[in-house]
DNA sequence: AAATAAATGCTAGGAAATTAGCACTACCTC
DNA sequence: GAGGTAGTGCTAATTTCCTAGCATTTATTT
């Protein structure tokens, strides 16, 4: 969920289907909302964000392609620092823990064993 | 962030916070919202709250002091996997990785160890 | 137990967000 | 290049959100 604490009930919606697209049309964003409004409502929605900053557009053919004007990872530590400052008082650890749980059955070997050189990495890597 | 999708920019800011406080009066409310409002707004707004089903309250001398309705855990979770789904299609690794991009000086030695073994532990339990 | 302080309940007005309609333009197909 | 399709721009109405005020109740203090 992106992070933005002053964006409204449906451009939030809509900017989470956007970072998570990558890239969406107006079309696009219609089928993936919840409780869809009309099509032009949405069209509406898209301006207002593109207004403030938040998206802007490409075209291609007839239509516009609209994509996050800041970076997805900016956007996607901001998202976690939040969470994590709201549920866990900061803690990284638990915040891990947690994810772990969410997930548990569904990470293949090789996932685990990545996951775990990736700490290790990082661990090295700071105590030098 | 509370992952709910349909609340509204205030009731969320107010969920946050009283999730963050685990328990908050309506004036602990008002102290840390951005750009507060007048008490009496606060207060509308956790009444809004509460009819909806997201907080409930138990007096404390005088004062109403407001619970989250849901457990923080069950929150803490869906918050996550919403991040996680928006920002890293999925991918606990990813989100992993960037959680600790976040906050990669943080850590004490001490935290660093018991990471590692946390993920050490999730995935021998899961292997076998 | 009276006075004061601090909280709540309720309600209504104003602001912001959300919606959809309609006129117009760009693209595509034949 | 004419007709049809699929998009956009703009605007106005409705709904939801947010706000604050005032009357009332509950606690606290002396």
């Amino acid at each position: 969920m992106v992070t933005n604490i002053t964006l409204s009930r449906r451009e939030r919606q809509i900017m989470d289907i956007i970072y998570q697209q990558e890239r969406a049309s107006a079309a696009d964003v219609l089928a993936a909302l919840p409780d869809p409004p009309s099509y032009s409502s949405v069209r509406a929605l898209l301006g207002i964000l593109e207004s403030k900053g938040h998206v802007w557009h490409v075209k291609d053919g007839a239509r516009y392609v609209y994509l996050p004007a800041h970076s997805r990872r900016g956007a996607a530590r901001s998202a976690l620092q939040q969470v994590m400052q709201t549920f866990f008082a900061g803690s990284v650890e638990q915040t891990v823990a947690t994810l772990l749980s969410v997930s548990d059955a569904s990470l293949s070997e090789d996932e685990w064993e990545r996951l775990s050189a990736l700490i290790n990495r990082a661990k090295e890597g700071n105590q030098k």
